[in-house]
DNA sequence: AAAATCATAGCGAACGTTCGCTTTTTTATT
DNA sequence: AATAAAAAAGCGAACGTTCGCTATGATTTT
């Protein structure tokens, strides 16, 4: 019922979404072409229209698709652990785990605001909004152990702590990185726990 | 000597980068074109190649002379404290005064990483490199009453923080950021001055 | 047979750049 | 200070190419 056998259409319009994902974040949306869209999905310039009525289409669908909140939202929820820290300290673990498995999931939201200026980031939060209250209901149970931190802060400070590691990354060349040290994400996320924690010794470390 | 009256042809310069700038932030690189650059700038087509060999050559010289950087290590110098903590705070104040002044300042990186793959960052940290060994001492000077964090650690953790607060705020449009509190920058600056002083009480609020 | 899918060829518009040529500004010489 | 030569700056039109998109008709899938 579900996994009836993918129609031929359908097929053809999966390769042209992951082909315009792939070009789009290596050359941006309008650095793209459709020519070269069609070329790596193995149609012609005809045939993709009767998939996308144009560009910018094509450009929604991958972001709707493959925007980060897709791994964020259920790592958050599945997250484990006794203590807050513990907890906070697996979301980490397996939050970090999942944008090394997708290094695009910010870029993609770095080419919305470049050459979007943003423009359909609001339709993205229409579709995740009903997932929002389950989410904060989760991290109000967590929360009590933290410091006196508004919840949406705190949702926000650890979101924001996170896309900081990975742009701070992408900011510098390697020869700046292996002179900076090249921290590790265990050490970058140390610091902010440290930051929402209660108890001052709550490391675990050192 | 220094201050003879610019040259007629290095006022028009000035002016197709103030024009090549503000479009840029607008539409990204490849979404502005040369047409709207020159007709924002006052002059035609022909006369913008007298300045700038392509449009590439327009992006270095804007990349280049208004990278984030320019406005960062003044700050970072120029902060004052007697404890670490309240140089820490100093610091943060005015460096979130001179982004809230330059709202463009990271969303130049940003362009350069989607539009460009980072490919001029190389040659940005080359011009900026002279200047990392007396930051470094600045900071190791104030450093001594933090928690034990390796300086490029910290460095990258303080600037990546400050990041995230814009980061995040670009990516929720209005309607969620009511909804996540309108969080002000000071509550979010206080977490990361817990993560990294070595009191849990030093900070001077609350 | 009907519907969906695709290829071919081509549309007008816009792209970055270059071309001669004119005008203005700077420099050098009186 | 006036003048002539040189250099710089500006113009508007056109270049060849590529852009996103769309007719139309053939072919394949349901």
């Amino acid at each position: 019922m579900v996994d009836e056998p993918l129609r031929k259409g359908e097929q053809t319009q999966a390769r042209i979404l992951d082909a315009a994902f792939a070009l789009f974040m290596e050359q941006g949306y309008h650095g793209t072409s459709m020519r070269q869209i069609v070329e790596r999905a193995g149609i012609t310039m005809g045939g993709v229209y009767n998939h996308f009525a144009s560009k910018e289409e094509i450009w929604k669908a991958v972001f709707f698709e493959r925007h980060p909140y897709h791994a964020i939202l259920p790592v958050l929820r599945e997250a484990e652990g006794a203590t807050a820290a513990d907890y906070v300290r697996d979301a980490a673990r397996r939050l970090v785990g999942e944008l090394n498995k997708q290094q695009d999931l910010l870029h993609i939201m770095f080419i919305e605001l470049v050459e979007f200026n943003g423009a359909h980031i609001p339709q993205l939060y229409e579709r995740i909004a009903p997932q929002l209250p389950q989410l904060s209901a989760v991290l109000s149970a967590k929360a009590g152990a933290l410091r006196a931190i508004p919840l949406p802060l705190l949702a926000r400070s650890f979101l924001g702590y996170f896309f900081s590691f990975y742009i701070t990354e992408a900011l510098m060349p390697p020869a700046v990185r292996s002179l900076m040290g090249d921290a590790s994400f265990d050490d970058f996320v140390d610091i902010y726990l440290h930051g929402i924690l209660a108890a001052p010794g709550a490391g675990s470390e050192e």
